[in-house]
DNA sequence: TCTGGGGTCCTAGGACCC
DNA sequence: TCTGGGGTCCTAGGACCC
C-alpha cells in the first residue's frame, strides 16, 4: 500500500506563504527568463491559463484579469520542499521523494485508520509549513497517483467526485462499484504514464475513461502498444510493477542548460556561459560522488524566431580519464563550444551535459598519477565548501567571467521574490 | 519584444561478431 | 529457384514525468 503526498500548485503555494495578499487571486509562477507559466493557482487555472502558456500571450489575452506573475524562485521552493518532505515522511516507514512537491510513502506495515492518519499529516503540513496538500492512497504507485488526483480534484471542483474523497482519498477502501464509478468519472489522460500521444491513440481506439483502460487485457496492450503501457494497465488493476526507491539512485547524466535573456552572437559570451554551466554541473556531479567520462556542450538558435536562420550543434568531448574536476570539465566544455560555434547566428540557448557517470570510488588508476590529482580533489572539496558557505559563485574559475548579472546571456527574472528562508537579509520581519 | 529545465526508460536499426 | 542463425553493443529518437 502506498500514499502519494503532493503539494497543491506547489510553487504558487510557496509564494503565498510569505505573501498572503496573493491568496484568492490568480497567481502564476514563470519559468526561467520569465518565459511561460509553470505553476498556476486554482484561480489562474479557472481563467483557462494552460500549463506552459507563454507569459507574453497571457498578458495579451487577459489584460484585465489581475493575473499576478512571479519569476521562479527555486531556492525558496527547494527549501520549502525539504520542510514539507520531512513532515510527510512521518506518514509511514519509507519515503520516496519523487519530485520537488511529491513523495510516495510506503504504508505496507501500517495499521489503523490510514485516512484519519493522512488527514492529520495533511493538517500538520498546512499548519507548520503553510502548504496545502492532497494525499492519495492505493495498492500500487499508479493507483496512489490516481487517488491523489481524485483527492485534489474533489477539493477544487465540488461535484466532480464524492466529497468524502476530497483532500485524502483511499481508493483501496472503496467497494468495487464505487471504485468503478471513480474510474468511469476520470479521463484516461489523468493516468500516470499516459501522456498526450498514447492518450490520443487510446481515444482513437474508442476508449475514454480510466475504467476503459482498467478493463484492457495486459497482453493485448503489450502487443499493440508497449511493455510500458502494459505495466500501467497492470498497476491500475492492482498489480504492483514499479519498485519503491527508498534511496535515490545516482543520476546517470547531469545537465545544466539555459536560455539566454537576449540573443547572443559572440563566441566569448558563449564560452563564458558554458564555463558557468559546466562549473555548476561539476558541482552537482561531486555532490552525488560521481565522475564523468564525457562532456557534451551544445548551442542553438531560437526556433521561435522564424525570421532568423537556424543552427544547432552539439559536440561530445571525451575526458582523458573519469573526473569530477571543475577545471577539466570546463576545459572540455569550452573545447566543445568552440568546435560547435559558427559566426553569424543569434544563439538563444546553450548547455552542458555530463555523460557516462560512474562512482568516484571506482577508479581506474594510472601509474605516475602523482600528488597533483590528490591536491586537486582537495581543492574541489574546498571550492564546494566555500560556495556552500558564502553562496553560489563566491569562488569561481576565471573563465566563467566577471559576472555582474548584466551580461547579455544571463536570464531575465524581473519579478523574483526574496529568498525568505535561506538568506538572512531576506528573512521576513513580523511587526508587532 | 517575449516560448523552461532536468531527467528516465524503451525500441528500432545499424554495425559488428562468430 | 535457392542466400542462416544467434548474439552484443551503440545511438538516435520517441514517449513519458514534474
Amino acid at each position: 500500500m502506498y500514499a502519494l503526498v503532493d503539494g497543491n500548485n506547489f510553487y504558487v503555494s510557496c509564494e503565498r506563504v510569505f505573501r498572503p495578499s496573493l491568496l484568492d487571486r490568480p497567481v502564476i509562477v514563470l519559468s526561467n527568463n520569465d518565459g511561460c507559466a509553470i505553476a498556476r493557482s486554482n484561480e489562474a487555472k479557472a481563467l483557462g491559463i494552460a500549463m506552459g502558456a507563454p507569459w507574453h500571450l497571457i498578458q495579451r489575452s487577459l489584460p484585465d484579469a489581475g493575473v499576478v506573475a512571479l519569476s521562479a524562485n527555486f531556492t525558496l521552493y527547494g527549501d520549502m520542499s525539504n520542510r514539507m518532505m520531512a513532515i510527510a515522511a512521518g506518514l509511514g516507514p519509507g519515503q520516496e521523494i519523487y519530485s520537488i512537491d511529491e513523495s510516495f510513502i510506503d504504508l505496507s506495515a501500517m495499521r489503523g485508520d490510514l485516512v484519519a492518519r493522512s488527514h492529520q499529516v495533511r493538517e500538520r503540513i498546512l499548519q507548520w509549513i503553510g502548504i496545502p496538500c492532497g494525499i492519495g492512497i492505493g495498492s500500487t504507485k499508479t493507483l496512489a497517483k490516481l487517488a491523489n488526483h481524485v483527492a485534489k480534484t474533489a477539493d477544487r471542483k465540488p461535484g466532480s467526485y464524492p466529497m468524502e474523497l476530497a483532500r485524502v482519498c483511499n481508493l483501496s477502501a472503496l467497494p468495487p462499484s464505487d471504485l468503478d464509478a471513480v474510474f468511469a468519472a476520470t479521463d484516461l489522460g489523468e493516468v500516470w504514464g499516459i501522456g498526450r500521444r498514447i492518450g490520443a491513440q487510446l481515444k482513437e481506439a474508442g476508449l475514454t475513461s480510466v475504467l476503459d483502460v482498467v478493463r484492457l487485457d495486459p497482453a493485448m496492450v503489450r502487443g499493440r502498444w508497449s511493455v510500458v503501457l502494459e505495466r500501467t494497465v497492470r498497476e491500475l488493476q492492482g498489480q504492483s510493477c514499479m519498485g519503491f526507491e527508498d534511496v535515490a539512485p545516482a543520476k546517470k547524466e547531469i545537465a545544466c542548460t539555459r536560455s539566454f535573456g537576449q540573443p547572443v552572437t559572440q563566441l566569448k559570451d558563449l564560452i563564458e556561459a558554458v564555463s558557468q554551466f559546466a562549473s555548476r554541473a561539476a558541482e552537482k556531479l561531486r555532490k552525488q560522488g560521481s565522475q564523468a567520462v564525457q562532456v557534451l556542450a551544445f548551442i542553438h538558435t531560437s526556433p521561435f524566431r522564424r525570421q532568423d536562420r537556424q543552427y544547432s550543434r552539439s559536440i561530445t568531448v571525451p575526458l582523458r580519464r573519469p573526473t569530477a574536476d571543475t577545471a577539466l570539465i570546463v576545459q572540455a566544455a569550452v573545447m566543445g563550444v568552440k568546435a560547435a560555434f559558427k559566426p553569424g547566428f543569434n544563439y538563444s540557448k546553450a548547455g552542458v551535459m555530463l555523460l557516462d557517470l560512474q562512482d568516484a570510488s571506482v577508479q581506474q588508476a594510472e601509474l605516475a598519477l602523482g600528488d597533483e590529482a590528490a591536491d586537486r580533489s582537495a581543492l574541489m572539496a574546498t571550492l564546494d565548501r566555500l560556495n556552500d558557505r558564502y553562496g553560489r559563485g563566491a569562488v569561481v574559475l576565471a573563465s566563467t567571467g566577471q559576472s555582474d548579472g548584466r551580461r547579455g546571456w544571463h536570464m531575465k527574472q524581473s519579478m523574483k521574490t526574496p529568498e525568505y528562508t535561506t538568506r538572512w537579509a531576506d528573512v521576513p520581519r513580523a511587526l508587532a
